[in-house]
RNA sequence: GGCGGGGUAGCCAAGUGGUAAGGCUGCGGUCUGCAAAACCGCUAUUCGCGGGUUCGAUUCCCGCCCCCGCCUCCA
């Protein structure tokens, strides 16, 4: 099956290739955040995305090579180091870990370059393009020095966001230096030096001053992934201005198509609305965390809608994550017992095929790919509830398990081991999961109540449980005995 | 005004020119001392509205309504 993605530029599902037809090697370039402040969960959508769609990309043996910006320096970084009093370095260097502790907590994995704007062989490189823009009439110095694009010089401006220059309109949120520029659309490719800006500034050939927004990507994407790249991702609000300029510049530069394939993603909506900074309407992960949902939990619940989709944010969904995560977790445990000792013998029968793949393949179709999954979780349960599952079946639906977990990543984590305390007391590992040590104060709790199970003492037994309920346990009585397990979300 | 995305059960959501996946919730049943989990069953004669094409449309075409976004800070 083709692998098709939605390329924005043409407003088609096309069919990918890389760019060397004969080699797997796939060159990614992601807008990463702007570290002024903590990102939240709607920016983390779409780092999401690309996460999704580079591990499927990495399913289907293509090499990623993936380069996600940090843009450490424009107004409002500058804006709040000036109101922290600290230097602007130190000012984004805390924004910049709690993204990546945040990522890590959604298991994002890490793209294989983080350049920052403001590393002077970026800054050289950006001053480079501006120069050779100069010199080819697509960018001028204004009056106030600063310098700009002219968008009419290059005919395929407004191409991607299918947008007519002439009926650009000002929304009046961004205040223009409109009787600098020649046209309103020009955009500045780097910025004079303002006294706002402090300390903050570098030499270049046309003074003092700092990047654009957008040279920034053109510089780093093309130094470090070269004149093209296969695919470019973003948030649609990104589409213009942003990626916009970012073809402006690159192809202006270099005269080469900059981007084989554009794909952005939809919002994350709070109330019908999009999460926003300006509007406050946003959570952090941190935020959510603090409601008692997990990192993965996040991460199911902002992977389980096609990324062209809005996905509306509700605390409901939050909840529908969790519970869906919970029935793939007791899959996994049945499916671990019954397997046994063949746990590691599992070899992947004809039978279990590639629908989750081929789901995927058409645009990241996450929703028939779960919904695979869980057709595969019904089917199995069934096979298992009927004595009917052997446990080298039941071990090749792990190893088919672990397959497209590469990809979903949504096992139980560290905090969320689930481990079994049999009527004996003794604790049993299951499957290849490591155990979380069970507080010595629940062992005993529930070595009571399996005691008191055996003397028939129901009224006990269910205090017990209610006591190992208010720790955050759960004591279920299955025919191998009593188990304890972590609560969902514990 | 221009350019996009969306509207499918209580909620989330897939999908196709041939009669509606899946998840969550709820209800009934099996199992259980009771629960839990799992399994079984039930829950949209219908896919925003109105036309058209067709043997047949939720799916294609035309018109309209509603929601969201972008139009130079935004993922």
């Amino acid at each position: 099956m083709p692998l098709r993605f939605f390329n924005t530029y043409s407003r088609k599902r096309e069919e990918f290739a890389p760019r060397d037809p004969g080699s797997p090697k796939i060159d990614i370039y992601t807008c990463g955040p702007t570290v002024y402040s903590r990102a939240h969960i709607g920016n983390f959508r779409a780092y999401i995305f690309e996460d999704l769609l580079q591990r499927h990309l990495e399913a289907r043996g293509f090499k990623v090579h993936r380069v996600m910006n940090i843009t450490d320096v424009d107004d409002k970084t500058i804006r709040g180091a000036h109101e922290a009093g600290v230097p602007l370095t130190k000012f984004t260097q805390q924004f910049k870990d709690a993204f990546f502790k945040d990522a890590d907590m959604l298991r994002i994995k890490r793209a294989d370059e983080y350049p920052a704007a403001t590393d002077q062989r970026y800054i050289d490189k950006m001053i480079s393009m501006i120069s050779a823009l100069i010199s080819k009439g697509l960018a001028y110095q204004a009056d106030d020095k600063s310098v700009y694009f002219r968008i009419n010089k290059f005919p395929n401006y407004g191409k991607l966001a299918h947008f007519n220059l002439d009926e650009l309109q000002s929304t009046g949120r961004v205040k223009h230096d409109e009787y600098d520029k020649e046209h309103i659309g020009d955009f500045a490719l780097w910025k004079a030096w303002d006294k706002e800006d402090g300390d903050v500034k570098w030499d270049s050939p046309w003074g003092p001053g700092r990047p654009g927004w957008h040279i920034e990507c053109s510089a780093m994407a093309t130094a470090l992934l070269g004149d093209q790249i296969d695919i470019h991702c973003g948030g649609v609000d990104n589409i213009f201005p942003h990626h916009e300029a970012e073809i402006a510049q690159s192809e202006g530069v270099t005269g080469k198509q900059f981007v084989r394939m554009w794909l952005h993603c939809a919002h994350l909506l709070v109330d019908g609305q999009k999460m926003s900074k300006s509007l406050g309407n946003f959570y952090t992960i941190p935020d959510v965390l603090a409601k008692g949902y997990t990192g993965r939990e996040i991460r199911y619940a902002l992977m389980r809608v096609n990324y062209r989709d809005p996905l509306n944010f509700t605390w409901n969904g939050m909840q529908e994550a969790r519970q869906s995560l919970e029935r793939i977790d007791e899959w996994l445990d049945r499916l671990r017992e019954c397997a046994g000792d063949k746990i590691d013998s599992g070899r992947i029968d004809s039978h279990f095929g590639h629908e989750f793949e081929d789901a995927l393949d058409n645009d990241l179709n996450i929703s028939a790919a779960l919904g695979f999954l869980f057709e595969s979780i019904s089917e199995s349960n069934r096979a298992m509830d009927e004595n009917k599952l052997d446990a080298k079946t039941a071990a090749a639906w792990l190893t088919w398990w672990e397959r497209i977990n590469c990809v979903l990543r949504f096992e139980p984590g560290d905090a969320r081991v689930r481990a079994l305390v049999a009527q004996t007391g003794e604790l049993r590992l299951t499957g290849t999961l490591v155990a979380e040590k069970i507080p010595t104060e629940v062992a005993r709790l529930a070595k009571e109540r399996a005691q008191a199970r055996l003397a028939k003492d129901f009224r006990k037994s269910d205090e017990l449980r209610d006591k190992l309920n208010a720790l955050g346990w759960e004591a279920r009585d299955t025919k191998d005995g009593q188990k304890i397990t972590r609560r969902a979300g514990a």
